[in-house]
RNA sequence: GCCGGUGUAGCUCAGUUGGCUAGAGCAGCUGAUUUGUAAUCAGCAGGCCACGGGUUCGAAUCCUGUCACCGGCUCCA
């Protein structure tokens, strides 16, 4: 029979072969390295026998697909170990995700991260066994009495569409309700590891139980899988927490509270040079700024929306003189109330209002996480209230404003959502397909990516989110771009038209940064705590030989600080060696040791965190260098 | 909030099956050294062993409650 390959070309093979038979057929390298193929298009074992005319690929391993399948033949794995293990385990779902696979499990007892070298033992010993995954597509009744004895199993085999058949994988004495594809046989599973246990609801629905969750990873070879481990541990000290801490940026006080932390000299200094920075952005980009108290009057939140549909994530109300206050959570409704202050023009529009405005919120206690998500926290926000006609050029303007803001910072990778209506929210059904339409045109006239994120708006309005990844690849999300109808009707927000009538502008609330906190937590992971020059809280560190070169270092900070640089002198009395030391491991951008030649030449001996050991240069010339490099924020 | 784990000096960690006055390195302070590109030497000081209850002749160690933190889940800037 005829077999049409990816490459448009043909072989022949004797009828019945399997995809594997068609991969030794092309190569034997290929056959050695295939995992598993695609049939017509669709993802098939290697086994799979083929027909007249069908057009194959083979997965190999070091492909995208390929892991994918090594890492869930490596969860069914994973389950055979624990059910062998824990007699009477309930199985969950074992899928494969980014970087590993999980499998979530009903256990009989309570397990810990003590218990994942027996199994990993375990999972091994199966591995060895080498038995290979037998694909099956079975009946009903046949699929029921396979699972019995696996409530979860059954729930997901009674919602497969009725006019599916059930495919049953077996692996030794393992037996799932699986899509597959799978490997040939365990043995092609040589290295992988588990990481660690977790909680998992069921479905991801807490109202369902919870479930022990194993995270596990696997590659194709040991060294790869060394080098995912090692890649592990570099985020580690990538940490923002840990860096916030040797860096002597900020720390979060037991005593204070829970996701509030304290901004030490240093961080606060990272942290005024971008408000600075975001300021002077702002001016220049067409806002002004307002500023609105931290606490308001219960009545507030109530034309809001927010004591309704917000509530849970507030604070409780405070007695001041038998009137109730609220601390605020979100600045909308600040801004709205200037706006309202007087009568405005259809001429005023747009107006683009922006504030470093400090919200708290209330957020479960173990979603608390460094300064990425904490419960004091200031967003960078803006409020553009504006006409219709203007509402897609200002969606715009917004989304060429943040990508210039990251940009500036060195975020070149993100990811683009577009949330919509949640269940919980306020407004007609017009105009929250009005505000989706207006966000999804602009986004597309941006030439931005996106996905859509289903019932993630907020109550008011659809939005525009984007994320930044952690050190270890977990997505925050930074900017958001929210359009909003509602809010302008519940405070009964108006402007004069040229009509001489009323009209009811809309708002859009955007924060470009998110919220410093969060933000900053990303920059100290992003630059692994080696802040960019004009970043940095101290840009160089003046490093005297002896004392007798105090008085040349001083005068040598002196010429640097006129050009507002930030420097600092090292008095103490340790060898230039561990001075040198101290300045690394605080990550300072320039080190400067003086001595008896440098006195003599007018010059200093420079060596960055960046590049090392870059000899002398002329004071005058390293102070127009470094001052060049923090203007164009190298 | 839920599941699992952790909590000893400012930081990183030791501390046997419950048993001497809880140790070390770094950081800090004092003194000596005046040093040339990632650690000069010596001394000193530093602990309610997260916090509260309990078991015991005796608890950092065992039990229990609370709090915080870590990894997830759910939720979010």
């Amino acid at each position: 029979m005829q077999i049409k390959l990816p490459d448009g070309s043909q072989i022949e093979l004797p009828g019945g072969s399997t995809a594997l038979e068609a991969a030794a057929k092309i190569g034997s390298r290929l056959a050695k390295a295939a995992l598993a193929a695609t049939v017509n298009g669709q993802p098939a074992d290697l086994s799979r026998p083929l027909q007249e005319g069908d057009s194959i690929g083979i997965i190999t391993e070091d492909s995208s697909e390929g892991l994918k399948v090594l890492r869930h033949s490596a969860a069914h794995v994973l389950a055979d170990a624990v059910l062998r293990l824990f007699p009477g385990t309930k199985l969950g779902i074992g899928p494969a995700i980014a970087d590993g696979f999980y499998y979530d499990f009903q256990l009989p007892e309570a397990i810990g991260d003590a218990d994942l070298a027996r199994i990993e033992d375990k999972m091994r010993e199966i591995a060895a066994a080498a038995s290979p995954f037998v694909r099956r597509e079975t009946g009903r009744e046949e699929a029921e009495e396979l699972l019995a004895g696996q409530p979860f199993k059954l729930e997901l085999l009674r919602e497969l569409p009725p006019d599916e058949p059930a495919i049953i994988y077996t692996n030794d004495e393992f037996t799932d309700l699986c899509r597959g594809p799978h490997l040939p046989d365990a043995a092609r599973l040589k290295a992988f590891k588990l990481l660690s246990v977790a909680g998992a609801y069921w479905r991801g629905d807490e109202k369902n139980e919870m479930l022990t969750r194993i995270y596990g990873t696997a590659f194709p070879s040991h060294k790869q899988l060394e080098e995912h481990l090692m890649k592990l541990k570099e985020a580690e000290r990538r940490d923002h927490r840990l860096l916030g801490r040797q860096l002597d940026l900020f720390h979060i006080d037991e005593e204070v509270g829970a996701g509030l932390p304290l901004w030490h000299p240093k961080g606060a200094l990272v942290r005024k040079v971008i408000e600075d920075f975001w300021r002077d952005a702002h001016l220049a980009n067409g806002y002004d700024m307002v500023m609105i108290p931290h606490i308001a009057s219960v009545d507030l939140w109530k034309t809001s929306g927010h004591w309704d549909f917000y509530r849970e994530n507030m604070y409780s109300p405070m007695d001041i003189e038998g009137q109730e206050y609220i601390v605020k959570p979100m600045n909308c409704p600040g801004h709205i109330k200037i706006y309202k202050n007087r009568t405005r023009s259809y001429r005023e529009l747009p107006i683009r209002w922006a504030e470093l405005g400090t919200v708290y919120r209330y957020e479960r206690s173990g979603v608390l996480h460094g300064l990425l998500r904490v419960r004091g926290f200031t967003q960078d926000d803006a409020h553009i209230f504006c006409r219709e006609d203007q509402l897609e050029d200002e969606i715009v303007g917004v989304i060429n404003f943040v990508l210039f803001m990251l940009r500036t910072f060195g975020f070149n990778e993100y990811e683009v959502y577009l949330s919509t209506r949640p269940e919980k929210s306020v407004g007609s059904d017009e105009h929250w397909e009005r505000a989706t339409a207006a966000l999804e045109k602009a986004l597309d006239k941006a030439g931005l990516k996106y996905e859509i994120d289903p019932g993630e708006g907020v109550f008011y309005g659809p939005k525009i989110d984007m994320k930044i990844r952690d050190a270890l690849g977990r997505a925050w999300q930074c900017t958001t771009i929210q359009v909003d109808f509602n809010l302008p009707e519940r405070f009964d927000v108006t402007y004069v038209g040229e009509d001489n009538r009323e009209h009811r502008p809309i708002m859009i609330h955007r924060a470009l940064l998110g919220s410093l906190e969060r933000f900053i937590g990303c920059l100290i992971e992003h630059y692994a705590g080696a802040f960019p020059l004009w970043l940095a809280p101290v840009q160089a560190v003046l490093l005297p030989v002896a004392d007798r070169h105090l008085d040349y270092a001083e005068q040598a900070a002196t010429r640097l600080t006129r050009e507002k640089l930030r420097v600092e002198i090292d008095y103490s009395k340790e060898s230039v060696g561990k001075k040198i030391r101290n300045a690394e491991f605080d990550k300072v951008p320039y080190m400067l040791v003086v001595g008896d030649k440098e006195e003599d030449a007018g010059t200093v001996s420079v060596r960055t965190h960046a590049e090392g050991d870059l000899g002398a240069q002329p004071l005058e010339d390293l102070a127009a260098e470094m001052a060049r490099r923090v203007e164009e924020k190298e």
